[in-house]
DNA sequence: CTGTTAGCGCTTTCAT
DNA sequence: ATGAAAGCGCTAACAG
């Protein structure tokens, strides 16, 4: 039924070995040779089985990734950076979604090692001490995107979130504004819930601005908890004139919330957050962000994993990257 | 270094053979043994090599599924009612994203064939002669999802994209418009194009309601192009009065545009259009839409392709799902 | 209920 | 430059 290398090779007339080193590009075979093998893999319609070859090589050339929720755009976008990057290495990926849900997480990358990938990526979420014991198990490398370990001790690919919150709270505070409320995410998320809140409020400390705590409403990073948190702050009797949301979602929430009250943003309340995701550019007016450079913490994580899997040295296996201010139209000069 | 089923066996003082019976749940095996079987496993933390497993069972219980664009959150939700299902019958499934271009997706297929999945889910996309040719040379069950062949020779589950374009197209001159435009995708694109453009070309007929050429715009199916295409019309003598996109991307484009001259929706011009994505109830005015059951999509296709895996017999190969409208804000009656 | 024994399709020494 | 042969870790008859 399904040909085999061994069909191949009683085709051409030479050696399975043979045979294998032309479907793997191995120099130390004539030309003439190679062309039979060719031929004959042509004629017979051979398609090499990739799962002999894993149990034979003990290398599937392929990297599992664990993406939290394939539903949210951000984790998507850093998925098509960690892609292109793979495929130049030749790399396959495994994309596996884990549903925002735990136990999930854990059993995918359970099932990811027993497939024998060479290589673990693991996407945004808090990584528990659970976690950590899967991944002990592992003998291949793993990187986490988006996210870090508590200790430091796994690599990781990121932004600063702690900085790119204070430049976010900063200009608000530079455009003259003193009553700025957040929308924080959970303050268990180490990544985008605590280390956001820290950036807010280092900026208001250093400007010397109190933060009623009022003034603080935690969301789960959707569209309709920034509504919700955005009307607790419209109804309060010292309203703040700009709002601060730990992501963008929360924060196009937030701005509808403003003008289903018959107020308008920039106008009587300034919005700006963080991420940059492509419907920031798609509401009105468009949203103030700071952008953070999703592809390329996928494609940056990629290329830190492909230099682990080939046991390269590694000089920094915290890599932080840049992140930038995308200066749109709701936030108001007060 | 990595523990095999053999150690396993040798640790418990069992056969290889009645090591995998417990691992595979076979209930021959005494329970005392079994118990035997696995405290070894536990003590010796043994992961059973999935691999080994493919090639020696010729069974993978994997599924490959093909995403024509993981950003666009359509297919995401599509990926998700797969997922659920994958699961439920102890699937796994493999996640590749074509980004959109031909040539890779047909290069994914062959990467999910080498992998010995044992099924695939081919989503969205044109399905051309070189997809047929790499279908063929497949032996195992291949399922379309949200799209279909042109002889409809494989089984698929998809909506009506003409009657739900017919109805949504109704829904408006039900409304009293008669001046309705559309910003269509790819006439080459059997479903999400040329069937929708039918569906509306359908019901104007049927109205007896002209349809100048200068009505029809077509797009790519993102926001810019909806932008584009409605600033079109904005310039016409003759203005419609009402806006069928084929999807709502477009057609959230086509709002911003109107709400950009300083005219309101549904106040100057009504919009209305086909998905129902997420981003559909996040803006305003909350935009009416012909819902596509997307998540149901990707659930029924994959419990057809269990069915198939499991040779069982199927009635009706070519599944359509039914669409509903959800009025919103974003049709006024003239 | 349990063990023995062939492979599954391929890579990889080791010879030649 | 090519071939022979020994596995990779596991399942699946087949015996018993």
């Amino acid at each position: 039924m399904t040909v085999t290398i061994y069909d191949v090779a009683r085709e051409a007339g030479v050696s399975m070995a043979t045979v294998s080193r032309v479907v793997n590009n191995n120099p130390n075979v004539k030309p003439q040779t190679r062309k039979k093998v060719y031929e004959a893999i042509e004629r017979l319609g051979y398609r090499p089985n990739a799962v002999a070859r894993g149990l034979a090589s003990k290398k599937t050339t392929t990297v599992g990734v664990v993406i939290p929720d394939i539903s949210n755009s951000i984790f998507a976008e850093v998925a098509r950076g960690i892609e292109d990057i793979a495929n130049m290495y030749h790399y396959n990926i495994i994309l596996s979604n884990a549903d925002k849900k735990k136990d999930k997480e854990i059993r995918v990358i359970n099932t990811l090692l027993e497939k024998q990938v060479d290589g673990l990526l693991f996407m945004g979420g808090v990584v528990t001490e659970d976690h950590l014991a899967a991944f002990q198990t592992a003998s291949i490398p793993i990187v986490l995107c988006g996210t870090v370990d508590d200790e430091r001790k796994i690599p990781s690919v990121n932004i600063d979130h702690e900085q790119a919150a204070f430049d976010a709270t900063q200009l608000l505070i530079d455009n003259g504004h003193r009553k700025i409320a957040m929308i924080s995410g959970s303050l268990q998320d180490p990544a985008n819930g605590y280390a956001r809140y820290q950036g807010f409020k280092r900026a208001l400390d250093n400007a010397n601005i109190p933060l009623p705590e009022e003034y603080v409403r935690v969301g789960n990073y959707r569209y309709d908890s920034g509504i919700e948190a955005m009307n607790y702050f419209l109804e309060l009797e010292d309203r703040p004139t700009a709002v601060f949301s730990a992501t963008d979602e929360m924060a196009i929430g937030a701005i509808h919330a403003i003008q289903d009250q018959g107020l308008t943003v920039p106008g009587d309340i300034s919005v700006m957050s963080i991420d940059n995701i492509n419907m920031a550019s798609m509401v009105r007016p468009l949203l103030t962000t700071v952008a953070q450079p999703m592809y390329d913490i996928g494609a940056v994580a990629m290329r830190l994993l492909t230099k682990l899997m080939n046991k390269e040295q590694i000089e920094q296996p915290q890599v932080v990257l840049p992140h930038s201010i995308m200066k749109r139209n709701s936030v108001a000069h007060l």
